[in-house]
DNA sequence: GACGTAACGCAACAGCGTTGGCTTACTCTG
DNA sequence: CAGAGTAAGCCAACGCTGTTGCGTTACGTC
């Protein structure tokens, strides 16, 4: 998958520092050596040959100089959100939505496929297989790979859709594997709502280094990332905030238990009762903010656009009163900037992130 | 602090290295030069020099050779745990207990103080600084700090006891400040539950790499360690898993929220219900396990133990009911093997954590 | 006692960021 | 309108990391 093991750990020194420059360029219109040289804490000589390295892959440029007094003037950098591009899909059990993204996550094409019926695997390979040809046609850059995005177990790792309990035709689905070999570029598989808080802290690095990601489609999910880490869990599992027990002895959930948020959120939907259901998502934001202390919810997905108003005042009013006794902590709560395309784009950065992001930990003990 | 901020990145490259050797010597006897290599990924020889800087230190040496056939017979190392030393102090609103530990986190040490009246700060940090230097004076190897764990919000960063909405003589608190210069040593304060959690981390290094430590002692506290980092939060207030709603509408809570698992457990206990108490312990920890996917939970604190064979069972029952739709998924239940010193070695580790843990990230955006 | 084998050390090497000195390009002063 | 002052940036030498290639050591086997 692209990224090859390093020979030698100077290798992931550079890496790394390749793509902190990247992070900081990402977020703004230019950088100077100086901004640079302070974010990551080196010299600006190092900065050059950093610069010099990502110049002569084509993913920087020079954008000019500024003077700001006497002296040589500044010589201003920025990236060429042109010289890559990555595909997003975002698959459910009734429609493909797919988008080409550019360096920087901008959405370049997208495109929308309704499929009737639950395919079979092979013809499902093909279907996402025609929608990323298609979206490979656009734009110009380096085609790093593709991603998909969807709801259900999924092991990131192996790239395989676990699959639930019911008849499941995609159950066990090798997908990554699959649709790489059909492809012939590299492809990554995660859960919606970790793709979806992806995508999202790519296009503002920095801002989201303690964030949720709520997301409201047929289930609930949320997904975490904490210092700076997206949260995938030891089985690839982690997001199932939906079936996290709101209510004890509550409502029966298809999971087995009862009281599970999803269900709970749903039955006061069939109810006619918008408030409660805003209600139950406000506590699992106020859960998710004791529990792990994230300082950004960040709410996204079909459901949640229709009723976005009544949900955010809820979460405000709850964080409000859970917090009432530690006013030095403010959680900014905020929608999703990437509407419908949330997670489609969000799988394409992925595979973005995976390319040029910041690399885990330096070693580990085995 | 005792680590200074390397000058250059190669440092850090050593630096990590050093302690991801320390790590895998931790959780063994001893260790070949080839074992290292492997768990590292780096090659023999650059084992070696890792060995040589760190056997120069004192901290690891040569243990014998084992001959496995015919050739050159393979040189075993271990770690030196008398080699170091760092104090550990748990502290409550009636209690010190306090331990010295060795690099492997062994105890050497451990007493216990009541205090009768809740003391004005400057008294509480002489007590403190008594208890420290009476443990300094047993064992022999270099003394490196002494960490504090203690309930309530703290910030970990600034060292400082935020404290509750209730009236508080110690709210606001520098305790790391003033007992530093009290001591004349490094000190480190902690959430208790996330000092629990690092004590049993570093006795057993990669086992609970992604794991949750529920805590019962007065509240109820969870932490969590995610792909092996600890999870502090952006205002270092991760791990209120007891002001966690686990039944809307339930029992008021002293947070201002109704349902917080902690009331409605502490209503069970007072009506007796030790049944319905174990259930709301379990719901906090399926809850987690759906969230963010630990394959480990460790049940500590005073509280859980007299009840933790009713706790564990009830635990392992409602996971089989969550996770009956996922077979592949384990989640082992254990309960901490450290009693009641959890809390106070958990700080002495963070000591040792701090210093011959492994750093973090390599480099961040800023 | 000679041979094959496996662990290990030494020395040269590549590549990272750092350091100190020099060049470049601008503003300000007389 | 030169000349001084200033700040940005390049070049080359350097220290440090792990790597590589080759020689040495210490064992079992024939």
């Amino acid at each position: 998958m692209g990224a090859v093991r390093p020979t030698t750990p100077l290798d992931r020194v550079a890496g790394a520092h390749d793509a902190a420059v990247l992070a900081v360029a990402r977020r703004g219109d230019s950088v100077s050596r100086a901004d640079l040289a302070r974010a990551l804490q080196v010299t600006p000589q190092a900065i050059s040959k950093i610069l010099g390295r990502l110049i002569g892959r084509g993913v920087m440029t020079e954008a000019g100089t500024i003077v700001s007094g006497p002296g040589k003037p500044t010589t201003l950098y920025r990236i060429v959100p042109s010289s890559r591009r990555a595909i997003g899909l975002h698959l459910t059990r009734s429609r493909v939505r797919g988008v080409v993204v550019d360096l920087t996550g901008e959405i370049l094409e997208r495109r929308e496929l309704e499929i009737g019926r639950l395919q079979p695997v092979p013809e499902l390979i093909e279907t996402l297989a025609l929608e990323a040809r298609a979206l490979a046609e656009v734009g110009s850059g380096e085609l790093l790979g593709a991603g998909v995005g969807m709801p259900g177990p999924v092991d990131w790792g192996e790239g395989v859709y676990r699959g639930t309990a019911q008849p499941d035709p995609w159950r066990g689905a090798s997908i990554r594997q699959l649709l790489l070999e059909e492809l012939g570029l590299p492809v990554l598989l995660d859960h919606d709502s970790r793709a979806a808080l992806v995508g999202e802290t790519w296009s503002q690095p920095g801002l989201l280094d303690d964030a949720a990601l709520v997301l409201v489609e047929d289930g609930i999910g949320a997904s975490l990332c904490l210092d700076g880490n997206i949260v995938r869990g030891a089985h690839s599992h982690a997001g199932e905030a939906g079936h996290t027990v709101v209510r004890m002895d509550g409502v029966p959930c298809s999971c087995g238990r009862h009281g599970c948020a999803q269900a709970e959120y749903q039955a006061a939907l069939e109810a006619g009762d918008e408030e409660l259901a805003a209600r139950i998502l406000a506590t699992i934001v106020v859960n998710l903010v004791r529990l792990v202390d994230v300082d950004r919810v960040v709410l996204g997905g079909r459901t949640v656009y229709t009723h976005h108003s009544a949900s955010m005042d809820a979460i405000r009013d709850a964080l409000a009163v859970g917090l009432r006794a530690e006013p030095w902590v403010h959680v900014e709560v905020m929608l999703s900037t990437r509407g419908t395309d949330l997670i489609a784009v969000g799988a394409a950065c992925e595979v973005l992130e995976h390319e040029y992001g910041i690399p885990q930990a330096l070693v580990g003990p085995g």
